[in-house]
DNA sequence: CATCAATATTGACAGCCGTCTATGTCGGTG
DNA sequence: CACCGACATAGACGGCTGTCAATATTGATG
């Protein structure tokens, strides 16, 4: 059995604990490739609001999540709008429109890459 | 035996896997408090040069290198030392002074709480 | 004490960022 | 087609951020 757990998420799509996208931060020292890559990513998630919303998601029911779900967070609903779209170009989250709402989920390899910055594959 | 690993800087320090400040992501939503707090460790990795630098620290022998071991990132020397502060200020390293030299390391609860925010505690 | 090497601090400046209001777009409904 | 609700875009604005050159501080060394 597996010991090694990511997000639920994940769990559903890959059953591997690989590295996606780079070595581990505590293994070598990240490339300035990679390291402009990846800064996107923690950049995106070092705003409270988008860390909020992005929480939300992630930990909404069946890891997706409408906006008006999550847009109680105490900005507007363009800040909302536009914190959304910054997750979304950082590669963190995927929308999809169904009718008159759009759903926000969790990309699948973003948190298996964080997670393997962090060094967990092993 | 442990199939989960952390960074090794943190396997010397603690066994323990738990999560030491927050309910992780996936979970359950980040309150406004805990999003704030831990959106100060992410921004201070969302830089490009402050994720290398990081990186150096973390995957430099004996898990802390002096600043002159580490200044090679292509800026200035104060901008080095800007950055260095920044991560000492958002509690990702510390420092210390021995002699003519400063030597930084990886503070060992934040990666540990990281890793936690990302789910990986069970 | 004078000097040097390593690191930090200060001050300045351009550019980015988070926020808002106003407005646009798109889908559903009558 | 007219209207409404959900969401996105545009534009403006104040504040923060990354960078640098110049200077200060701190410890070792002669």
């Amino acid at each position: 059995m597996s010991n090694l757990k990511v997000l639920p998420i994940l769990e559903a799509d890959a059953g591997d604990g690989a590295v996606p996208c780079c070595a581990p931060l505590s293994r070598e020292p990240l490339g300035v490739e990679d390291s402009e890559r990846i800064a996107v990513m923690f950049k995106a998630l070092g705003d409270p609001v988008r860390l909020r919303l992005f929480s939300l998601i992630a930990s909404h029911e069946g890891g997706e999540a409408c906006v008006c779900d999550i847009q109680d967070v105490g900005v507007s609903q363009p800040t909302v709008s536009h914190h959304l779209k910054k997750l979304r170009d950082a590669g963190l989250v995927t929308s999809e429109r169904r009718g008159t709402w759009v759903y926000y989920k969790v990309a699948p390899p973003v948190v298996a890459a964080l997670a393997g910055v962090l060094d967990l594959s092993s």
